[in-house]
DNA sequence: ATTTGGATTACCT
DNA sequence: GGTAATCCAAATG
């Protein structure tokens, strides 16, 4: 009932922050400019006053957790005063390029953490990405029929999973590949809540599979990530558990999956934290008074 | 050589 | 809220 209506409030307090700058999500499906011809700008670097927009290797070096933050703006490696959210881009081969801004991860510790692909130092022929070196994507197949998109990070198969993007630019593209790679024929059209809410529908709607898995995301062509608009403060990350790890008995607990709060392109909520988060809302609103 | 199950999604009641 | 879809690859014999 007052979900919908709560989830409402969440997107529309996030669309307009009190000093405005930060975040501004579309109100409607937004045209792209045309994609047909190749980058009217260079890859490696965006009109922001000459500065870099891609990130190197030494953004990857950092532990999962730091790096899973990183993704999303807070802390860590970047260097200060750079509150800024990273956005990951895909270049077609026709030269359109998709953009999202990362709202939601997941950290994977490694050998200790009972949850991961690398659980025990298990190293497979399939898992090798998560060994390589931070920034090596670790791509796999999952139910037969999806992909998740993991970077490798600092920490022996240690490596962060892409759960959901906000899309910035593309959408119809991306949404497109959303609609001939879903499995069922049928055919209403996603709306741009449904395009990359989700680790297997950011790779659909970016066209990552299994082609992508070890692939260096600080170097290749055809994927990257950028630096996206400075803030002036760090954006607030929710911490809570993982998603679809029911076994692994502590390590399913712990709150190792990070998403920027009250996004409205985060693909679950996590119920408990938003709770809290309303009653905090709630205490400070009081106090205000 | 066989078996088992999954870091999900979409559609059903 | 429940579950079918779908197949690779890890685990087991």
């Amino acid at each position: 009932m007052g979900q919908k209506k709560q989830r409402l409030l969440e997107a529309k307090r996030h669309q307009s922050p009190p000093d405005g700058t930060r975040t501004s999500y579309p109100k409607e499906p937004r045209l792209e400019p045309p994609t047909t011809l190749g980058p009217q700008r260079s890859i490696y670097f965006s009109s922001l006053k000459g500065r870099p927009a891609r990130l190197g290797s030494e953004f990857f070096d950092q532990p999962a957790v730091s790096l899973a933050r990183a993704f999303l703006g807070q802390g860590g490696a970047n260097p200060a005063p750079s509150y800024a959210e990273q956005v990951l881009v895909r270049r077609l081969d026709d030269g359109t390029e998709l953009r999202g801004r990362i709202v939601e991860t997941e950290a994977y510790l490694g050998p200790e953490d009972e949850a991961a692909h690398s659980r025990g130092g298990r190293q497979t022929p399939r898992n090798r990405g998560m060994f390589m070196k931070p920034g090596t994507l670790y791509v796999y197949l999952i139910y037969g029929m999806y992909f998740c998109m993991n970077v490798s990070s600092q920490g022996d198969g240690a490596c962060v999973l892409l759960r959901a993007l906000e899309p910035l630019g593309g959408l119809e593209a991306m949404r497109q590949l959303r609609h001939t790679l879903r499995k069922g024929v049928a055919g209403r059209a996603l709306k741009d809540l449904e395009l990359c809410n989700g680790p297997s529908k950011l790779c659909q709607a970016l066209a990552i599979d299994k082609s992508f898995d070890q692939r260096d995301l600080a170097t290749d062509e055809a994927v990257w990530l950028e630096r996206g608009p400075l803030g002036p403060s760090e954006p607030a990350v929710v911490a809570a558990a993982r998603v679809g790890i029911g076994h692994a008995g502590e390590w399913a607990l712990k709150p190792l999956r990070f998403y920027v709060q009250g996004s409205p392109w985060v693909s679950v909520v996590d119920r408990a934290a938003k709770r809290n988060t309303q009653a905090r809302a709630k205490a400070s609103r009081d106090e205000d008074f």
